[in-house]
DNA sequence: TTAGGGTTAG
């Protein structure tokens, strides 16, 4: 970067092309900052100067920097649209995400390409907006961006995360020249959903048509096992990524620990994590710990509660877990301890949030919110939710 | 000769 940047002072007459191929340089080396700078003396700048911009605010999650260069920027193109409303989906704000996907198509000469879809698909899943998906699946037909894999995996996922299973399946039984990915999304799709024995079939007949599996795909497949507490299955297939030519990483060694751990097994939970390759991280620790108060072992958990607390001192669910353990066998002041250590350490819980999709209007709630406008109206949804669930009548649908 | 994108455990 400094190379790079060292010839662009030497150049004896810069054009825009160069102002903007080292502002991009700026923005992928996480240099914004230099990057605005550069941008602040240009003489003059186009489309691709300020979406270059745009993308590094994204980028380091300033969705508000972004957005004051985007409302400000003299001309859009489809590319400046696609990476702010990217952004948004990216930074995690679907709401906002759609509102500006609506924008574009009313205020706007463009029209959604294979891009848009593929950044604004995970933001409909995150809202679980799937009248919404269904549109865009209508969309993507009309506008043949299904031959695309990446717009086809997208939409398998959005489906299986809003619940559409059969939906994700249907959909991936008619995609005819389906890359690892999209295989992926639908093993996936039905292990988040807990049908363990679909993701493995979909597995199987992967690997029947020879299509080749990668590391993604085995952790949807140790997942689904994971769903299915099938501890051998995800053993075997665990053992038989180097066959494929696989390195386990340490979210593999994360799946395996969780799934012994999850059966009871926490003597050979405790040993991968001592043989693994890799140091034990904050995910694996906690999965541990819960595994150990799951099946109420204090002597695995103290082994490890130290260093968990040492990674994750904000996460209040390690000192729930060690806090209800101790209590258990009346160690109080030991009980304490932990209290003690939670207080200093000001880690407590974040507070859920969920969404609901009535008609066009997707609605936020927080846990709690009873200052929520329709928090009245949502408490009743969830009790019709629950009685829905509890297989009693079903009043939303009639 | 420059800008935007999919699948990943709890």
């Amino acid at each position: 970067m400094l190379m790079s940047k060292a010839l662009f002072d030497q150049m004896p007459e810069k054009d825009v092309v160069a102002f903007n191929a080292m502002i991009d340089g700026f923005v992928k080396s996480e240099n914004i900052g230099s990057g605005r700078e550069l941008f602040d003396e240009m003489p003059e700048r186009n489309i691709v100067s300020w979406t270059t911009l745009i993308d590094g605010y994204c980028k380091i999650g300033d969705l508000a920097g972004a957005r004051t260069l985007f409302d400000a920027m003299p001309a859009k193109n489809l590319v400046s649209w696609n990476a702010i409303i990217g952004g948004y989906c990216q930074n995690k704000q679907p709401n906002e995400a759609l509102k500006l996907f609506r924008e574009m198509q009313s205020n706007s000469s463009f029209q959604p390409d294979d891009v848009t879809i593929v950044s604004v698909l995970p933001a409909i899943a995150d809202l679980g907006a799937v009248a919404f998906g269904g549109w865009v699946q209508k969309y993507v037909r009309r506008k043949k961006l299904d031959r695309a894999s990446n717009v086809c995996t997208a939409l398998i996922d959005m489906f299986a995360k809003c619940g559409e299973v059969e939906k994700a399946k249907q959909f991936f039984d008619s995609v005819p020249d389906r890359e690892t990915s999209c295989w992926n999304a639908m093993i996936n799709g039905f292990a988040v959903n807990g049908h363990a024995k679909e993701a493995l079939e979909v597995f199987m007949e992967m690997l029947q048509e020879g299509v080749k599996p990668n590391e993604v795909t085995i952790i949807g497949v140790l997942s689904a096992c994971n769903h299915g507490g099938l501890v051998e299955e995800a053993q075997k297939w665990f053992k038989a990524m180097g066959d494929y030519g696989i390195s386990p990483r340490i979210d593999h060694y994360g799946c395996m620990v969780d799934i012994l751990g999850r059966a009871g097994r926490l003597e050979e939970a405790e040993e991968l994590i001592r043989s693994m390759p890799y140091e034990a991280n904050g995910i694996i620790l906690s999965s541990f710990l819960f595994a150990c108060g799951r099946h109420g072992d204090v002597e695995k958990a103290e082994r490890v509660v130290k260093k968990a607390f040492e990674i994750e001192p904000w996460n209040d669910g390690n000192y729930v877990i060690m806090r209800n353990l101790y209590a258990k066998e009346r160690r109080w002041r030991n009980v304490e301890e932990i209290e003690g250590l939670m207080r200093r350490n000001k880690a407590r819980k974040e507070v859920g949030c969920s969404s609901i999709e009535i008609g066009s209007d997707v609605w936020e709630f927080v846990a709690g919110d009873r200052g929520h406008p329709h928090w009245k109206l949502m408490n009743w949804v969830m009790e019709q939710l629950q009685l829905h669930m509890k297989g009693d009548d079903d009043p939303l649908l009639a």
